[in-house]
DNA sequence: TAGTGGTCTAGACCACGCA
DNA sequence: GCGTGGTCTAGACCACTAG
C-alpha cells in the first residue's frame, strides 16, 4: 500500500470534478457505490468524501447524497509570519534595534490605539528590524501592562518584543489591517526617500476581552510582499 | 449526544493547549490513554487528534506519541472578498467598467504571470471598479482558455470576470502576493497623482496544477485596507 | 417512511522509529 | 525488538430530510 485508499478515492473523484466531467450541482455516487466500486468499507469513502467536503468542492446532504459545489471563493487565508523568521525564511541575516522604549501612563492616543481603560499604563516601543544589514521592517509597538506586566521590567534591549510576548502572553484573537501608505516618519529610519510606497500591518491582539498588544508594521513596499498559498476552505 | 465525542474530546485537547496547560513541546496523552478517560474506541480519538494535527495544533510520531507544537511564528487568517461584494459590504454603489479585452497567444510575461505553457492562449482584461462613481479598484486579468474555454465567446462588458470565473472554474488553491506600489500606469485610470501609493494584490488560482487565471488589483492606498479579525487554531 | 450521511465500535494488520 | 500512530474492516445505531 504505497497510497492509503482514502486518498486515492480523494484524488479521483477531486479529478472528475477539476475535469469537469462532473460539473457543479453534479450528484456523485453514493456512499454505498463507492464501497462497491473500490472494495472497501464505508469508513475509508466517507474519509474521502468528508476530506473533499472539508476542502470545499462538494456539500453532502443526508437523504440527498452528495454534490459538486459551486465555487465559492469569497474568501481566503493568508498567512502573517512574525518578522525575525520571515527574514530567516528569506536566508537572510536578522538584525534587530530598539530605537526608543517609554512607560508612560495611557495617552488619548494610546488607548485609541489599544482599546484601553482610562488611566491604563503602557510601555511603548519603537524599534527596526534590519535584513542582511539593511533596514527591513520598522515597529511601533504598545504593550498593556495590565495584560504583561512583566513588559515593566522587560529592556527590550536585545530581542524583539514579539517573540518574547508570543512566548508569554497566550492571545485569543487579534485584528489586522493592511494598507498601503508614503512613507512620513519612517522614512528617514527606513532610509528610503520620501515617496517610497510602505505596506503597513497593524495588528491588535486581545487575550479574551483584555487588549495585550497593538503593532505598526511599516515595510518598504519595494522590499516586501506578504505571499501565500492556500486552498477554499469550509464556510 | 448534542455533540459528537470526537469534536467534545478535540475541543478538551484544544482548551489545554490554548491555556498554556499542556505548553510547546509538551507530550500529550497516548491515543490508547483517551480511549480509556473517554470510554470510547480508539478510532473516535484518532479522528479528534487528526483534526487537531491538521490545525498545526499539535505533532504526531509514530513510537513517540503526539506533541503540542511551537507556534509556527504569527499566522493569521485573514478574509479577502470579491471586489463588487467589497464594494457592497462598504454600502457603496459598485459600477464597472471594461477597459480593454483582448485574445491572443500568450506573449512571455503573459506566461510568466500565468505559469502557462507556451502556446497556450489566453484571454487578457483590464477593468475599473467604481464605489459612488469614483474609481475603487483597477483589474488586470489573464484567463487561460484552457481552463476556462468559453471566456473566449464571453464579452465581459457588463459583468466583472471575477465572478463569472468563480461561478463556473472549480478552483483548488490560490496564491497571493500583496504589496504597496506607487500608482504608476494606474494612477491616470485611477484618477490618481503619481505619488499616490496603492495597494497591490496579485492573486494566482489553479486547479489542480493546471493555472485557471491571474489577477492583479491596485487600490488606491488611502482607500483601501485590507481588516480582519481571527482567532489562534487552525494554521 | 425510507434512504442518506454522521458517528461509533471492537477489533485488525502494518509501517515507522526509537530502543 | 516493540509500541506508537496510520489505516482499514464489517458491522451498528442515529439524525436528518426528501419524497
Amino acid at each position: 500500500m504505497s497510497e492509503p485508499l482514502h486518498e486515492r478515492i480523494r484524488a479521483e473523484v477531486e479529478a472528475r470534478i477539476l475535469s469537469g466531467d462532473w460539473p457543479p450541482g453534479h450528484r456523485i455516487p453514493f456512499e454505498h457505490e463507492f464501497t462497491a466500486q473500490y472494495a472497501c468499507s464505508r469508513m475509508t469513502v466517507s474519509k474521502a468524501l468528508c476530506e473533499l467536503a472539508d476542502a470545499g468542492l462538494i456539500e453532502r446532504r443526508r437523504k440527498a447524497g452528495s454534490f459538486v459545489r459551486r465555487p465559492q471563493g469569497q474568501s481566503a487565508v493568508i498567512e502573517i509570519h512574525d518578522v525575525a523568521s520571515e527574514v530567516a525564511s528569506l536566508d537572510r541575516a536578522y538584525g534587530y534595534t530598539l530605537l526608543s522604549r517609554a512607560r508612560r501612563r495611557a495617552t488619548a492616543q494610546d488607548r485609541e490605539r489599544l482599546a484601553l481603560a482610562r488611566g491604563a499604563t503602557v510601555v511603548a516601543l519603537r524599534c527596526r528590524h534590519d535584513a542582511d544589514g539593511l533596514p527591513f521592517c520598522l515597529e511601533d509597538r504598545l504593550i498593556s501592562l495590565d495584560a504583561a506586566p512583566d513588559a515593566a521590567s522587560e529592556s527590550f534591549a536585545a530581542d524583539p518584543p514579539g517573540a518574547w510576548l508570543l512566548a508569554r502572553i497566550p492571545w485569543t484573537s487579534a485584528e489586522h489591517r493592511i494598507r498601503a501608505e508614503r512613507a512620513g516618519a519612517a522614512a528617514a529610519t527606513l532610509g528610503l526617500g520620501q515617496p517610497t510606497p510602505c505596506l503597513v500591518i497593524e495588528r491588535r491582539t486581545f487575550a479574551g476581552e483584555a487588549p495585550v498588544t497593538q503593532v505598526i508594521l511599516t515595510y518598504p513596499g519595494a522590499a516586501h510582499e506578504l505571499i501565500a498559498r492556500f486552498s477554499p476552505g469550509r464556510d
